[in-house]
DNA sequence: TTATTAAAAGAGAATAATTCTTATATAGTA
DNA sequence: TACTATATAAGAATTATTCTCTTTTAATAA
């Protein structure tokens, strides 16, 4: 993924491509790892030095928005953020902050069948994800 | 769920068991909706109208800790928290800040052997939850 | 190329949720 | 009943995020 394939991802969307908002989907991407508002604002200190925390938190708003990317809830308080837009769930590690992608077509076509063969009453379901909870043997 | 086996509840996990934890958790139980601390805190307000709202959140640590409620991480970015202990799953409200829960025995026999057949390399599974999203028709 | 304008960014104060610190109070126990 | 570890109250502090207002800029059209 290039700087003009994340111009262009933006483009796509109607969004105004702003250097700003592209230092930021590309450092997403680029991290892979769920990063946090400030993990990004890290990331991007030396190409975008004078942003504002505003802007960051506008920019990523506008990406979930227009579903470029995805937040990612914790139970550390702070909210995280996904540039993998496919259908996938997450690994949680319950020993260190660490989040990881599981992406597995099987593991979405066994839930997809479960939930058209059960309807839930007064419900329309949109999509799903699984959080796995569990300890990666590396922490 | 009377108070006496709320305060059972406590004990057994070898905590004091205070009139503000007993409060705390009772309203967790009656509730029945995932509330945050501050609902936690209007609800109780009548029998415990001096409490400090740092009791509240050191109360649900230590009962999360103890495994007697859980945490519902929300994209509101407020937690949320659960009474129920027996695994199940949750409904998302995309329209509003709903969420229910969804019991299902099968749903949980579907999962637990997708995973023992499928180890994931590198990651010891302990729990999962799916999160479903989409919209309750009454909302 | 330049002018126009709606949208975006910068600055930093404000807010909201949660945590921390310290003094006081209390549940469980001897 | 007294003791002690633990819990609570009070409120300041911290952290993540949002908001307001001013300035800047990307996209568009003359």
């Amino acid at each position: 993924m290039n700087i003009e394939e994340v111009r262009e991802k933006i483009a796509e969307k109607g969004l105004k491509v702003t250097p700003q908002r592209v230092a930021i989907l590309e450092a997403i991407y680029k991290l892979n790892n769920h990063p946090t508002a400030e993990n990004i604002a890290d990331y991007i200190k030396d190409t975008q030095p004078n942003i504002a925390v505003g802007t960051i938190y506008k920019v990523l708003d506008a990406l979930v928005e227009n579903k470029l990317i995805k937040k990612v809830t914790t139970e550390a308080g702070k909210m995280r953020y996904d540039g993998i837009t496919e259908h996938h769930h997450h690994l949680y590690c319950i020993e260190c902050d660490l989040i990881e992608d599981y992406v597995d077509e099987e593991l979405n076509q066994i839930l997809k069948e479960y939930f058209n063969k059960k309807k839930i009453d007064g419900f329309q379901i949109e999509n799903f994800v699984v959080q796995i909870n569990g300890t990666f043997d590396k922490c």
